[in-house]
DNA sequence: GTACGATTCAAACGCCCGTTTGACCGCGCC
DNA sequence: GGCGCGGTCAAACGGGCGTTTGAATCGTAC
């Protein structure tokens, strides 16, 4: 499933997010993990010490770089006197859709975010927010200057839209198949254009 | 967990529900099931023959109701001369909030919904389809009728972005949470003015 | 009261789970 | 050459899994 030049450690991780985008956490064993990896049962507990861990670490992987860009593209997009409402929106959406571009499993990656989100559990929810809640508290302070009109708790729930949305596209769980001589990337590239003037019209609603 | 004077099947069927919230289908056993239900543990394959039936089960039990409701509400919004965006988008998001504010585990059952979004499985995906893909058609052609200068592509990514975000935020996935004196029934009756008000705006979108 | 189908029950089936163990390997270093 | 050490390995641990079985119990019609 992963070419051997990469380590035990990347292999695991590699089809760890394959296995828990198709099977979910529960549901993806450790040996069928590290069957699809080529390496062996007890390496997991070498080298991430549990399962829990390894599901962490999957999460961390990914989650790094896709909010130091989501970062980087807001400070890019706040960065004129006027920013524009679209580039903020694409700040935060375009990194995701680029992840799930990704040839090295991004899109399985999105399915694994999706199930996370449908996970009540505790250690997994406190791991995302302590780690990554900052960020969504950027992309909201930055949208309140540019809607300064709207109120603080309708701006909360407009971006819980927005996140659901995405999440939703990205993971295309929906009916949207992609069109016959339309490529993958084409079809993603428009998905995001599309959520983009979606949010936005819904973002300035009165 | 349910009171004594359900019969075995209902009693089955509610603590699965719960504990497929909870844990997920993979992570939440039989055992736990039947545990909660006070029931003896080959109930289940008695009355539903396996645990894949049962989830089915968990399904049907709510979506013929939700679904029915929904196309209830939108023949009642499609009746007048012309037609409310609002009402149409509210036929679509109101079924699911009652649900999710009924006492019977309803809430549970939107948290089901979510994951089963997230899960890849073929069975499952085909069931859904098959016995409730006509509402969405339904309600993407009652749209199509109001919006009739945005095209069909666009329409359905519109309308999955806006389950994205409905099935999101029923299942309180995101950071709002509720506000001290705010009963739980008018925070979610909030939840769906926003909700609507958001998606009109992104559909009307140019 | 007895016969009979529907339901419940405790126990067992074989299988897979996450984790641990202790032996073994390859390689740089004294 | 021998030592230490990070890494890999096959095997086993106890326990939980979905499902099946066959006997016990119930409710009702005769």
């Amino acid at each position: 499933m992963n070419a051997p030049h990469f380590s035990t450690k990347e292999r695991i991780l590699g089809a760890a997010e394959t296995l828990f985008a198709r099977h979910g956490f529960a549901g993806a064993s450790l040996r069928q993990v590290t069957a699809a990896a080529h390496v062996n049962l007890a390496a997991v507990n070498y080298h991430f010490g549990s399962k829990d861990n390894l599901i962490e670490e999957v999460f961390r992987r990914r989650l790094d770089e896709l909010n130091a860009r989501r970062i980087d593209a807001l400070a890019t997009a706040m960065a004129p006197q006027i920013p524009l409402l679209d580039d903020v929106l694409g700040a935060f959406i375009r990194p995701a859709l680029e992840l799930s571009l990704d040839q090295g499993g991004g899109h399985a990656f999105m399915r694994v975010l999706a199930r996370a989100y449908a996970e009540h559990d505790e250690r997994l929810r406190r791991f995302l927010s302590d780690n990554y809640g900052h960020v969504l508290r950027e992309f909201a302070s930055a949208l309140g200057r540019l809607l300064p009109h709207l109120d603080k708790e309708e701006l909360y729930w407009r971006l819980d839209f927005i996140t659901g949305a995405l999440t939703h596209s990205m993971a295309d769980f929906g009916p949207m198949k992609r069109r016959g001589q339309v490529s993958e990337e084409m079809h993603r590239e428009r998905a995001a254009d599309h959520l983009i003037r979606f949010a936005a019209a819904g973002l300035v609603a009165p």
